[in-house]
DNA sequence: CAGGGTTATTCTCAGCTTGAGTTATTCTTA
DNA sequence: TAAGAATAACTCAAGCTGAGAATAACCCTG
C-alpha cells in the first residue's frame, strides 16, 4: 500500500496522469437450458458496435460491490429481493496500460449469479442488452479485455460449483436434484450420472434440505414427481463434488 | 467496462476527485520453520509507526504484476533467477472509500510465495522491514485494511496447498517428501501423518519427480537419508490432497 | 385406456482412496 | 554399542466413487 517514502520521493500520484476504476459485472444465468452472459452492445467508439460487459465507473464514495451491484441492477432491471437473491463475488482485476485506448483504466471485475433472468432491459439510456449464450461467444466481437475476464469468469465458475453451494443460486428457491443436476451439467458442458449425482447432493451435509413437497405433474416427457428441496446452510462442500480430471487440464 | 453513455454523459472520471491504485504484496515464506509475512514500519503518517504491506503506487505504463514483483523487489533485494523463482499471482482488490485516510485509493493485492528468504533489506529508501511470524500478527499494529488482506492471503494460501503444487515453491529446487510435509503442517497449522502423506505425494500425477539422489545425511536426529524430489509438472493436482474438513469452516 | 417411453429414486458391486497403525531399515547421537 | 529418530513400505478396515440396473410413477400417443 501507499509506501510513505514513495509519497514524498515523487510518487504522488496526483503528479501522474489521471487513472481511472471501473468494475465490470460478468453476469451468469441459466436461459433455455445453457449457460448465458449479460453483454451490452456499445454505441460509440472505442469499440463501437461490439459488445461489452455491463460496468462503468467506480463512484466516489462508492464500494466496489455496490457498484458492481448498481451496474447490474442497471443493466437488468432488477431490485429489491429478486436482487438480494443475486450472488456477486469479486473476481478479478485488470489494468493493463493499454487495455483502453482513451486513458489508463484498472478495471475490478466480479462475477453475479442469478437463477433465470428475464429479457434485460436495456437500461434507461441506450444501447442494446442481451443474454448471450456461451457457446455463441466465440464468434462474437468482444471490446476490451472482456473475453478473457469472460473465461476467468467462467473458470471460476465451473471451479466454485465443486466446492461450494454455488449452484443453488442458479435455481429457484425451491429445485429438484434434477434442476440442479442441470446446472451441474449446463456449467461443466458434460453429462453427469443421474443416480450417483442424486446420491452425492443427498449426502453432502448442508448442501440441499428437503421441503416435504414434490412437483405438482411429472416431467414433461413424463416421470414421477420429484421431491422438492431448499438450499442448505453449508458454505463449503465436504466432501467436494468434483468434476472428473481431464488430462489436459492437468498438466 | 467503460460504457460510452455514462462516459458521455457526466461520468466522465477526469470530473472526479482524483483516484489511485496501488499494489500490495503479502509475501510468505517459511523461515524457522513458521510462516512468516513480510511487513514494512511505516515512517510518516498516517500510520506512523504501524507496519503495512510491501507495495505502492502502480506506474504509468507498469503493469499490475510487474508493480507487484518491482515492489516485492524493492523491498527484499531479490533479483534475476531467485526472484524468477518466486510465485506471484493476483490475490484481490480492496477499495472501500476510507480505507487511506488521504484520498480515494484501490489496492490490488497480490500473494508471493518464496522459499526460506533472507533479512529483508529494508529497502534503499527507509522504514524497517522485517518478516514476521503469523503466529505474532495478533499483537502486531498492522496499518490501513492490511490485516484483511493478510487474513485473505492466508487462506489463499491454504486452499491453494490443496489443489496444486503451491507447496513445491516453499521449498528449494530439490526437497525430500518430508520437507513438503513440513510446508504443508506449517501453513495448514497441525500435523499430519507421515505415512500417509508419503504415499499420497507420491500417487499424484505430476506433483514430484525422483532424482534418483538423496540427502547426504539423514536427519539432524537421526534416520535414514531421503530421496531427493523435484517439483513435477502438474499444475492441479488431481486427486486433491485435501485438509481434514472442520465443521466449523463449513457452515 | 393400454402400452411405450421417460424420469426420480434406490440398490448393488467392484475398485479406489483414506485414516490409522505397524514394521523393517538406516542413521545420528550419547 | 545402544537408544532414539526418521524414511519408506505395508496392512487393514471404512468410506467414497463410477457404472450399471431395478423399481415405480407419470406423460403421451394411439
Amino acid at each position: 500500500m501507499v509506501n510513505e517514502q514513495e509519497f514524498l520521493a515523487g510518487y504522488d500520484p496526483r503528479a501522474y496522469p489521471a487513472v481511472a476504476v471501473t468494475v465490470d459485472v460478468v453476469a451468469l444465468t441459466i436461459r433455455d437450458n445453457e449457460l448465458q452472459v449479460l453483454l451490452i452492445q456499445r454505441a460509440a467508439p472505442p469499440f463501437a458496435g461490439f459488445w461489452a460487459l455491463p460496468g462503468g465507473f467506480v463512484r466516489p464514495e462508492e464500494d466496489l460491490g455496490a457498484a458492481a451491484r448498481r451496474e447490474f441492477a442497471e443493466e437488468t432491471g432488477l431490485g429489491g429481493e429478486p436482487l438480494r437473491r443475486v450472488h456477486f463475488e469479486q473476481l478479478a482485476s485488470y489494468g493493463t496500460p493499454d487495455r483502453d485506448p482513451r486513458m489508463r483504466i484498472f478495471s475490478i471485475a466480479y462475477l453475479a449469479f442469478a437463477p433465470d433472468l428475464p429479457e434485460p432491459t436495456a437500461g434507461s439510456d441506450a444501447g442494446a442488452a442481451e443474454w448471450l449464450p456461451l457457446t455463441a461467444m466465440p464468434t462474437r466481437e468482444l471490446a476490451f479485455d472482456h473475453r478473457q475476464i469472460i473465461e476467468d469468469g467462467l473458470e471460476r465458475a465451473r471451479s466454485k460449483l465443486e466446492y461450494t453451494p454455488l449452484a443453488t443460486r442458479f435455481v429457484g428457491e425451491e429445485f429438484t436434484i434434477a434442476d440442479l443436476r442441470a446446472v451441474y451439467e449446463t456449467v461443466w458442458g458434460h453429462p453427469l450420472h443421474a443416480g450417483n449425482f442424486h446420491r452425492k447432493v443427498l449426502s453432502v451435509p448442508g448442501l440441499v434440505e428437503g421441503t416435504g413437497a414434490t412437483t405438482e405433474h411429472g416431467g414433461p416427457r413424463g416421470g414421477p414427481r420429484a421431491r422438492l428441496y431448499r438450499a442448505g446452510d453449508a458454505r463449503l462442500l465436504h466432501p467436494a463434488l468434483l468434476r472428473p480430471a481431464r488430462e489436459e487440464n492437468v498438466r
